[in-house]
RNA sequence: GCCGAGGUGGCGAAACUUGGCAACCGCGAUAGGUUUAGGACCUAUUACCUUUUAGGUUUGUGGGUUCAAAUCCCACCCUCGGCACCA
């Protein structure tokens, strides 16, 4: 018998696939659509490693089995090549980056197609090509044109080492998430996307989209909105008089005063808030020289600067770490007034208080907040419970009053820490006695009534930073304008590349190095920068920044979908019909760390084009309807596969020695697809085995090898394939409609056609679950229970398995296809169809309890009746010796499963 | 600290959706066969314990519900992942 060698059969069949297109999906087709899609990898230097490869065979198993559902199909593959290390290794080599992404993408798709994967290469997609970035830039232009791009000077995250900003997602426990080297904080000019302006609905509609409860959390936790109120704080001087009166005293709003607001979602503490305390950046103290009299000036300022100096030099990373201990300063010689009681309170800085969340200050009320309780310990603060805990919540409370009863304001606290839950308010004047969750309400309005409050809802989300200072991005088409700046009279003075001018190319440098203050290496290149203001004509210097690795990635799934590779042509109107087809996504697999990031950022974009009609409105306002995740392959020893730790498993290394087939299979059994596992060559081995079974069953099948291709360079072997892509996908109609089954033969149906049926429920079933190790799993059980037998070994049983199998190992089950002499391939045939009468069992193992103990075990009909199977169960010679001398309480009958008697 | 996932043989795991024979399938191991050897392949055994034609014990720990719990409920312990001064 010929050897399996899926050397020999592997490249074979890859050649004919190819060759024959029958994997293209096609655009406009009256079937139904199914559009699977995982995400483009970054194409690195090193190639792929095994865990790679993981999501993509997994969906490309999913992806051939809906195709043998009947399903159009479209599972693309394409290239985020914009990034650092490409242009780190520029900078290092010389070599061009768009030379070296060349060779990277080669190396990738080689390693693609050596699995068999199933992609769509007609529809190959590269985010560095120009016609395709000329299509991220005129995203970026559309977002300029609505208001949602602008440039501010702030201070971003600032890699030293890579000379470049980062976004505060690509921050890693205060380092570089790329290299690691300790993040900075600098001032620079950015461009940014206001996706905060996305926040609710991007929290809202994930109630339409079906993704893991995890990844909604994830995202729901980024954005992090929170309700809550705005309270402002008079200031005054504190040398004046205390004008503390009863609150219900001072209704009447005077004449605008200095004030400072500040943002809490627990307004319900207001009586308890004993200090205030604003950011270091915050504006009020560079505007505090100019406060009017009554509100008096800061008379430490000398001492407030210096603080000030240490806290911007410090990292966030710097601050966090310095959690336990938090440090401030006092303002002296100026008071706020808490609005609740007017009693006066000190303000200080500090920077345990974030300037860009909510207002940049906050009303501090350490008795229940921990933060502030800390605090107020270490500079000696007064603590004012204003929540009592409700001891037992069963017990509704009846006597406010004896929760009115509390410490006297200003002592000392016993307790030892603060207490953040709800409960029940006092000291607070008229509020006391009722619950914090009313009082929220009640104590907002009434201030709100007086102009001090005003209900806020304010989210962690910030705007994104979107411009890196550096080489190998998208440039963004804009250019400064100073005649038009002044024109304009806004300042801005940024005017758009005009549409048909696109794409702006990237132009080529020699020296890809940042300049040292950190400007794109494109700012040397005069040429590019200096050039005309499309608008006037005159003078104008072009925007020397490009976009985030991001951009391209934002809208890659349309790209997909818009034919003619690289000469997409506006105006996007021209692709509503495929797109309206197409989208949104059926499933969108990918890694769990882009939950926050790039999911985020292309549901964002999406919502965008969606609203300025870029795509149509009937396909809803979500690109991808269900989301998940596949588990990390970890390297021997539960260790993270890392080049630095030399334990990088390549697919080349498996597919070379054991074939590509064996490595589908294997990444496939080793475990559950969404959790993590650890790689085990021995496990390899096992795969390896199980597909030379399979070989085995096939030897009767044995044949020449036949020449596949004629003289044309045409597949010869196979008749009927789909060559032209544009052809509908034809489906052999010779297929059985029910597996296992002779209709004309009237003999009892054998254990093994109800294993047939069972399998081919279950494989299909599995694989839509993505529980391919089951799958596998009952593959193998019918391969042992075939190889039992040989008479087993009929066409139509081996038949079936074949088409069962094809999706996990497509070339062997294409090579043994066909020496059955089957036409066409086994991957345009309908996946089968099972009997659900035959799914059962005619008979079953009827366990025999006594008192939940498995006493006996007899084999019953399936139909079996309450009274005869306990009829059954006390007839056996086991049970009797068990109950014997023992009274039957009471008998217990499950039907098709067990019978308990209970003694 | 907060959020999430998980804990079952020597190992990867199955059974959890729907409470009903715990350990499918594979790896490894042991014995035998085959082979010049190694390897490959075939057959059998393989959760643990005992006084082994049989019985007992076992799903992180403790409790509960139930005729019956790996599965449902409560408390705790441990591991992994993510977020982390967001007022």
């Amino acid at each position: 018998m010929i050897k399996y060698s899926p050397q020999k059969i592997e490249r074979k069949w890859q050649r004919v696939w190819l060759k024959s297109g029958i994997y293209w999906a096609k655009d406009g087709s009256k079937k139904k659509k199914s559009y699977i899609l995982v995400e483009f990898p970054y194409p690195s230097g090193e190639g792929l490693h095994v865990g790679h490869c993981r999501p993509y065979i997994a969906f490309d198993i999913l992806s051939r089995k809906r195709r043998m559902d009947g399903f159009n199909t479209l599972f693309p593959m394409g290239w985020d090549a914009f990034g650092l290390p490409t242009e780190n290794y520029a900078v290092k080599t010389g070599i061009h980056p768009r030379v070296a992404t060349r060779k990277n993408t080669a190396f990738f798709k080689r390693q693609q197609k050596s699995l068999g994967l199933s992609f769509d290469w007609s529809r190959e997609i590269n985010t560095t090509d120009p016609g395709y970035y000329k299509w991220t830039q005129w995203i970026f232009l559309q977002l300029f044109k609505n208001d949602l791009a602008y440039k501010a000077k702030m201070p971003i995250n600032w890699c030293p080492s890579c000379k470049i900003g980062l976004a505060a997602e690509e921050v890693i426990d205060g380092s570089c998430e790329r290299c690691g080297a300790k993040v900075i904080r600098k001032e620079k000019e950015q461009w940014l996307l206001r996706i905060t302006k996305y926040a609710e609905r991007l929290i809202q509609d994930l109630d339409l989209v079906d993704y893991p409860e995890k990844v909604k959390t994830l995202q729901k936790d980024w954005i992090g909105r929170s309700e809550g109120w705005e309270v402002q704080f008079p200031i005054s001087n504190s040398q004046l008089p205390n004008e503390t009166k009863s609150s219900e005293a001072r209704e009447e709003p005077k004449a605008p005063r200095a004030s400072i607001n500040v943002f809490t979602t627990r307004i319900d503490t207001l009586f308890g808030a004993t200090y205030l305390v604003l950011a270091p950046e915050h504006p009020f103290i560079e505007n505090s020289k100019s406060l009017p009299a009554q509100a008096g000036e800061i008379r430490n300022s000398k001492f407030v600067q210096k603080y000030i100096e240490e806290a911007k030099g410090k990292t966030e990373r710097e601050r966090i770490s310095e959690v336990k201990e938090k440090t401030g300063v006092e303002l002296k010689g100026l008071v706020a007034l808490n609005p609740a009681n007017g009693r006066k309170i000190p303000i200080y800085i500090a920077d345990y208080v974030l300037v860009h969340y909510g207002k940049g200050a906050i009303m501090a009320v350490p008795a229940h907040d921990s933060r502030d309780w800390d605090f107020a310990k270490k500079y000696n603060l007064p603590i004012i419970d204003v929540i009592k805990q409700q001891q037992d919540t069963s017990n509704k409370i009846q006597d406010t009053k004896a929760f009115a009863e509390a410490p006297p304001p200003l002592t000392p606290r016993l307790s030892a820490s603060a207490y953040e839950g709800e409960g029940i308010l006092i000291n607070s004047d008229r509020f006391t006695g009722m619950k914090s969750e009313d009082a929220r309400i009640r104590i907002g309005d009434w201030l709100q009534k007086q102009g001090l409050a005003k209900k806020t809802v304010n989210y962690k989300l910030r705007d994104w930073i979107f411009s890196r200072q550096r080489y190998w991005g998208e440039p963004i088409p804009l250019v400064f304008c100073e005649r038009c700046a002044l024109r304009q009279g806004s300042g801005q003075g940024w005017v758009q590349i005009p549409e048909k001018d696109l794409p702006l190319k990237l132009p080529n440098v020699k020296d890809y190095k940042p300049t040292q203050e950190g400007e794109s290496p494109l700012a040397k290149v005069k040429s590019w920068v200096e050039t005309k203001c499309p608008n006037c004509h005159g003078s104008a210097r072009r925007e020397t920044d490009v976009m985030p690795n991001w951009a391209g990635s934002n809208w890659y799934y349309l790209a997909y979908l818009m034919r003619g590779i690289f000469s997409f042509q506006f105006p996007i109107s021209k692709y509503k019909k495929v797109f309206k087809y197409w989208m949104p996504v059926d499933w969108y697999n990918g890694g769990m760390e882009h939950s926050t990031l790039h999911l985020l950022y292309s549901r964002f974009i999406f919502k965008f084009l969606w609203d300025i009609g870029a795509v149509p409105k009937s396909i809803g306002p979500e690109p991808y309807k269900k989301r998940t995740s596949h588990g990390v392959i970890l390297g021997e020893g539960g260790i993270k596969m890392s080049k630095s730790k030399g334990n990088v498993i390549t697919p080349d290394q498996v597919v070379w020695r054991q074939g590509a087939d064996t490595l589908r299979v294997y990444e496939m059994f080793m475990g559950p697809f969404g959790e993590t596992i650890t790689w085990d060559p021995k496990g390899v081995k096992g795969a390896r085995r199980f597909l030379e079974k399979v070989w085995k069953l096939f030897g009767k099948y044995e044949i020449r090898p036949q020449p596949i291709f004629n003289r044309l360079g045409r597949p010869a072997l196979i008749q009927g394939l789909r060559r032209n892509p544009k052809s509908e996908m034809p489906i052999s109609s010779s297929i059985l409609d029910k597996v296992g089954t002779n209709p004309k033969s009237q003999a009892p149906i054998s254990q093994l056609e109800r294993l047939l049926h069972k399998t081919v429920k279950k494989v299909g079933e599995d694989i839509e679950n993505l529980r391919f190790n089951t799958a596998i799993s009952a593959l193998m059980v019918l391969v042992n229970e075939l190889s039992k037998n040989k008479e087993q070994l009929t066409e139509n049983n081996l038949k079936v398995f074949l088409l069962l199998l094809a999706p996990f190992a497509p070339h062997l089950s294409e090579e043994l296809w066909q020496r059955m002499r089957y036409k066409n391939s086994v991957h345009l045939q309908p996946w089968p169809k099972y009997d659900p009468k035959l799914v059962k069992e005619e008979t079953f193992t009827l366990v025999i309890q006594i008192s939940g103990r498995v006493r006996d075990k007899v084999e019953a009909p399936s139909r079996i009746s309450e009274k005869e199977a306990k009829e059954l169960a006390i007839s056996s010679e086991r049970v009797r010796k068990w109950i014997a001398g023992k009274g039957i309480k009471k008998v217990v009958f499950v039907p098709g499963k067990l019978v308990n008697i209970v003694v």
